[in-house]
RNA sequence: GGCGGUGUAGCUCAGCUGGUCAGAGCAAGCGACUCAUAUUCGCUAGGUCCGGAGUUCAAAUCUCUGCACCGCCA
């Protein structure tokens, strides 16, 4: 029976157009997924799209259509994207199915039940234009912060769910699990809203009517966040607890940008608690994404369209940039000339031209046949245990979900690679026939290395993996058993790879 | 305003509990090799470790303070 792992990334909300963002964590979450299917676990990898709400009952009407032909129309491009990137999910849960909305009215209803949400009243300032409610502090000149226009005090018949019971609870779990919320700035972060004190909070609203109704008052319409947050437990079909839920939840991994982390890391844990549900083993906030060094805006116009890079440089190159460029959990900056930095330097330069020339001595020496090492000098023995370390710390990293660590630490190994060759010299060795075991020592030893390379590659560079792994006579990386050295056979038939990464030229 | 964080080579950053900690990668310069995608390998950085004060035999690393920037909350 395999160990479970079960991950999931934000759904995305449909009036959004999919930018570097929404890539970022979903490649993300599937390195994560891919990674631990290799080392043998039973992963089930979850995204999907958030659709209900004001803002989409607003864009439909302006499209003169209805919310849900628009969810449809705009939800193809997500899925669209994530096939071109080679996203591995595992389902694809939309708010609008009935899977969910059943999951939705099921646990709204038990915490209807257990006393937990209790019809009040919501009183503050609103802005009928803006059609949204300010609180007194968020008001400028006592005007609405958006328009400027003047805001009324108003009463709103709303349902509100026990928050404040939670507080104490909350803190006492978030500080007795370390990991619960990552990175630790952001634990902190979290630590001090809590101790400032939780309020009740408003899940439901009267305002419009694209959602989910509460159970026996049609008149609200469950809040969005109460609504999109369920997702992670309605698509393993809860409420029925036998299935996937009862297999895959409490969830080891949930991935989100910086920006959500208060509904992720507060609101949804207790709403779990207040349904008597196990928490969430792990909530990781990562950071945003700047565009050339401005921050990415619609009215700037620099929204880094994921479809243009792919188009661009490739998928396997803006997946090794999102997760190399930066240490996941912090910001930073997007910028054509570093991508294309990263592709010469790191992908043309350093891994693809050592397949390229290794796989080219194989072939030149030996007519592409492997033969069996003799017994290994120093140097051998050092690419070997470099290698067999990489293994151990990959596995090391990847639980901490440090990306670009990851990266670096398989880059150091690459490195290694390239010095033995130019320290092992083959080519002058391929003088003398008399140095031929020695030799086949050699192209053994830098090819296998390179054979595990590809293998831990395979969760980031999918495609590039295959490629360098089907000319290393080797099949796909599908069990822990092929990070082991000596994966290699004699007489296996090496092939002259192509350029895995042509260098760009600008 | 409250709380927290950051400030180290041209750039991006490592440096945990103080004593080979003054480092890595990229960029730049020089040299070597030729199997390779003109690729790789080696060598080359005279950076007040933001400023100031203090603790200590010893501080980038601890304390205080000033400045600058950032995050969360209000």
């Amino acid at each position: 029976m395999k160990p479970t792992f079960y991950l999931t990334t934000p759904i995305y909300y449909v009036n959004d157009v999919p930018h570097i963002g929404h890539a970022y964590t979903t490649v993300a979450a599937d390195v994560l997924a891919r990674y631990k299917r290799l080392m043998g676990y039973d992963v089930y990898f979850l995204t999907g799209s958030d659709e209900h709400g004001q803002k989409v009952e607003k864009a439909a009407t302006t499209a003169g259509e209805t919310p849900l032909e628009l969810a449809d129309r705009v939800v193809k491009r997500f899925q669209a994207l994530w096939d071109r990137l080679g996203i591995s999910r595992n389902d694809f849960i939309r708010t609008t199915q009935e899977r969910h909305k059943r999951g939705v009215s099921q646990i709204f209803k038990d915490i209807l039940d257990s006393g937990d949400i209790y019809l009040g009243e919501y009183e503050d300032w609103y802005c009928t234009p803006c059609e949204t409610f300010w609180t007194e502090t968020q008001l400028i000149d006592g005007r609405c912060p958006d328009c400027n226009r003047p805001v009324e005090k108003l009463k709103e018949e709303s349902y509100f769910f026990r928050m404040s019971k939670y507080q104490e609870q909350l803190l006492a779990h978030i500080e007795a699990n370390p990991d619960f919320i990552q990175p630790k700035s952001k634990r902190n972060e979290i630590i001090s809203f809590v101790k400032e004190g939780l309020r009740d909070l408003s899940v439901s609203r009267t305002t419009f009517s694209w959602g989910i109704p509460v159970p026996g008052n049609d008149r609200h319409i469950i809040y969005v966040w109460f609504d999109a947050l369920t997702n992670y437990i309605t698509a393993l079909g809860f409420p029925d607890k036998t299935g996937n839920y009862g297999r895959y939840w409490p969830v080891d991994v949930q991935l989100i940008g910086k920006d959500i982390l208060r509904f992720h890391a507060v609101y949804w844990p207790t709403f779990l608690m207040a349904a008597g549900l196990p928490l969430p083993k792990k909530v990781f906030a990562h950071g945003w994404w700047t565009v050339e060094g401005q921050k990415m805006s619609k009215s700037l116009q620099n929204v880094v369209e994921p479809n243009m890079l792919i188009d661009k440089y490739g998928v396997d190159a803006v997946r090794y940039f999102l997760l190399r460029e930066v240490p996941f959990g912090l910001d930073g900056d997007f910028s054509h000339s570093a991508l294309i930095n990263r592709i010469n330097s790191d992908l043309a330069n350093d891994v693809g031209n050592l397949l390229s020339r290794s796989t080219a001595m194989a072939v030149k020496y030996f007519d592409g046949v492997l033969h069996s090492p003799s017994s290994l000098t120093e140097i051998d023995i050092a690419l070997k245990q470099r290698t067999e370390e990489m293994v151990t710390t990959v596995e090391k990293l990847m639980d901490e979900l440090a990306f670009s660590k990851t990266l670096q630490a398989i880059w150091e190994v690459i490195s290694a690679g390239n010095k033995y060759i130019d320290d092992t010299a083959p080519w002058t060795l391929a003088k003398d026939p008399a140095n031929n075991e020695r030799l086949a020592t050699v192209m053994y030893c830098l090819l296998e290395s390179q054979r595990i390379v590809h293998c831990l590659l395979s969760s980031f560079l999918p495609s590039t993996a295959q490629k360098a792994l089907a000319s290393l006579g080797s099949s796909d990386a599908v069990s822990k058993d092929v990070l082991a050295w000596g994966g290699l056979q004699a007489g296996t038939k090496i092939i002259k790879a192509e350029a895995l990464f042509p260098r760009i030229e600008e």
